[in-house]
Parts: structure tokens; sequence; C-alpha cells
DNA sequence: AATAGAAACGGACTGCAGTCCGTTTGGACC
DNA sequence: GGTCCAAACGGACTGCAGTCCGTTTCTATT
């Protein structure tokens, strides 16, 4: 979890200061460290200054608000995920046929949401529908979507697909409805079809 | 907007002393004229304890968090709604054929979210699920696709039918992705053709 | 190596949600 | 009307997000 910046595409912009791009790391580092050892909760503006031994405004000046460094998170350890989409084995990755796929999609999303949660909830509106990874995740069901020559308005498709698999719906389920993750899927498998049929 | 308390099935427990059932209403009274002053910013707990007259550790015990009272005032100004759900004219109300009626309620619960937005975004997690509107909209939905011999998971087909209209998924569609309400309604109307056919 | 100015820094400060606890009050029972 | 106590009250207090601005540090340029 460190090393080599997986996507540098911004080359534009004035570019990083070296003590920036220093703290920046220094800042994502205590965070993680903070949730490993409490939980999230714990993690507060103060706290992840203090740890990283920077000032508070810098934690600001950084990552704009405590669900932006929460996003900042999540966007760093759903990374592999979004990898594992476009370049691992099948059925998740590429050579499955389109359906196998959009319903391993789904298993695998769920899985990654629900390990997330707790991060998920506290990036509030950066973490639901903000963040890079939801943005990669409609536009790949849309391409799954085409493959199976659904016709129709592939894009309000896709964000009806994935509305039911954000956190507070899943939540709900599996908390007050009571039910098991695999009813869950497999109402989930049942929408697909009803879609793509 | 006040007088006779619509549906007081709370017979059981203790019961409520006088001087708070006054102070709930005087509270929700002032938090209402806060918003239409200014705006759902402006509901700060300070204020509106203020304006009330109370102190600030009864707003507290009343309505337990700032999204407690936020719910409680989405509940009150919802309550409508639900009526003309039940009771109402068709398609909206009992009448029209249940394809009809799902379409009728979806587009309306559309616009009811809509307008209520800022609130149920303040109103958070009790906003977005917890609060009884929620709960019998998807009570509602299941209903209709009995109606209309639809078999499977009710439940879930319920949940998935409602999730694309919550705030957050509408807020983006109308927002990041510049479609036009009319969009928006045509992609659930076909969602809702192809979940039931 | 010296210089300048843009960018980054730090921490005191503000505003608000939520808690705590000593005080007051409604109303049930005598 | 008087007594009692559970429930309600109020406001000082705590903790945290987010802002502001005077100070320090990079780095491009010469």
């Amino acid at each position: 979890m460190d090393a080599t910046r997986l996507l540098p595409l911004a080359g534009e912009p004035p570019a990083e200061r070296s003590d920036a791009a220093r703290n920046r790391e220094a800042l994502l580092r205590a965070a993680s460290e903070l949730i490993d050892h409490c939980s999230v909760e714990s993690v507060t503006m103060d706290a992840v200054a203090q740890r990283a031994g920077v000032g508070k405004g810098t934690v600001f000046r950084r990552f704009e608000s405590r669900e932006g460094l929460m996003a900042a998170l999540l966007d760093h350890s759903e990374t592999t995920w979004q990898a594992s989409v476009i370049s691992g084995p099948p059925p998740l990755g590429p050579g499955a046929p389109p359906l196998e796929r959009l319903l391993a999609f789904g298993h695998s999303r769920m899985e990654t949401t629900l390990t997330h949660a707790a991060l998920i909830r506290a990036a509030g509106h950066a973490g639901t529908r903000a963040y890079a990874v939801a943005a990669f995740a409609a536009m790949h069901v849309r391409y799954l979507l085409g493959q199976l020559d659904v016709h129709g308005d592939l894009g309000y498709l896709a964000t009806a697909l994935l509305a039911p698999l954000e956190i507070p719906v899943l939540e709900q389920q599996l908390g007050q409805e009571r039910r098991s993750l695999d009813e869950v899927r497999a109402g989930w498998d049942d929408l697909v079809r009803r879609v793509v049929a």
C-alpha cells in the first residue's frame, strides 16, 4: 500500500510541491493507522494532524474536509478492486460471457461495499456518489448492458442496477429486514435478469 | 399545518406531560418558521431553542438530534402525500389499474422527494430510510407488484424500484448527468415495465 | 549562492452538535 | 390544599469540523 503512484494523470495544473506531497502521504498513512488501531470514528482531523506531525490547517488544505479525507482513503483502497474488474480473472474480469460478468460484478461490488461500509458512511456525500470508483462502476455496467444487447436508456438502467447496491439500502436489508446476504444477492440477480430479458 | 393530531396511535407508554407536548409543538413551529424565513441550514439547535423560548437540552430530549428534528418535520409534511396515495383520486389513489398506479406513484414520489430535498438531506440517515413514509412506500409498491401478478421476491423488487428514487441518485442525475426530469421519469417507467413484464 | 514570491504551514479561533447535572414543575395521591 | 417524585427543564460545558491569517519553506531565476 504505497510507492509508485497509480494514475498520475494530473500533469497539467501547477504540479505539487515536494513538502506538500510528503505531507499527503504522511496524512493518509496516519489516518489509515488510526483506523486500524481504533475505528473510523476515532479519525478526527486533530488526531490525524497530530499523528502525522503537521498542523490542522494542512489536513484541510490537502483534503478539503473530513469527508474528503475519507474519500481519499476509499479511492486508494478500492483501486485494487477496480483493477480486478478491468483485468482480473473471469467471471469478474474479461473473458466470461457478459451476463455472468454482470452478476459477478454485482456480487463483488456488494462485498466490497460492505467491507468498506464504515468508511463509505464517513465519506458521506463524497463517499456515495462522487468518488472515482462510483463513476467507473456506472460505466462498466453500461458497457456490459450494451454487450448484452439491451436496448433503451443504458445510462439510466446502469444507475438503477447500482442503486440497490449502495450502503443505506444494503444495511437496511441486512439489518432491519433481517435478510441474509444470499437472499439479497439472489434478489439482485433476479432484478438483473428482468432488466436484461 | 397544526391542530388535530393525525395518528395518536401511541396510547401505551407513559403518556406525555402537558408541558412537554406544548414544547414539542413550539419547537416544530419554530423550526418550520426558521426554514421559511431563511433556509434549512439556518436551523441550528440553539436557534430553534431560542425561538421556541426553551433551553437547548429540551430540544435534544424531544428529538434526540438535529437529524431527528428534521425527520419529525418531514414526517409531518409528508403525511398529506401518504394520504393522497391511500385515498386520493386515481391514478395515484385507488381506482386506476395497478400499472398506472405504480407509475403515478413513482412520478409523485420523485416530485415530493425533490420538493423536500434539503430537508431529507438534513435528516441524514433518518431521512433516507428510517422515517415512517419510507416504510409505507415500500409496502405500497410491494402491494401493487402483487396486484400486477409479479412473481418472485416482491420485497426486494420494491426496494430495487424505490432505490433510484432516492435523493442522492436523483440529484446526481439531474445535476452532474444533466438529465431532465422527463428523462429520469421515462427511465424509471422503463425500469418498472421491465420488472413487471 | 542570493532573492523573490507563490505555495504551504500551523495553530488560535469560531460555531455548532451533543452531554451533564443541579433545579423546577406537572400531576397523582392523600 | 399539601406532599412527593418522576419527568422535564435550562444552560454551562466538551469535542470536533472548518476558517483565518501571520509565518515559514520551497523552487525558479539570475
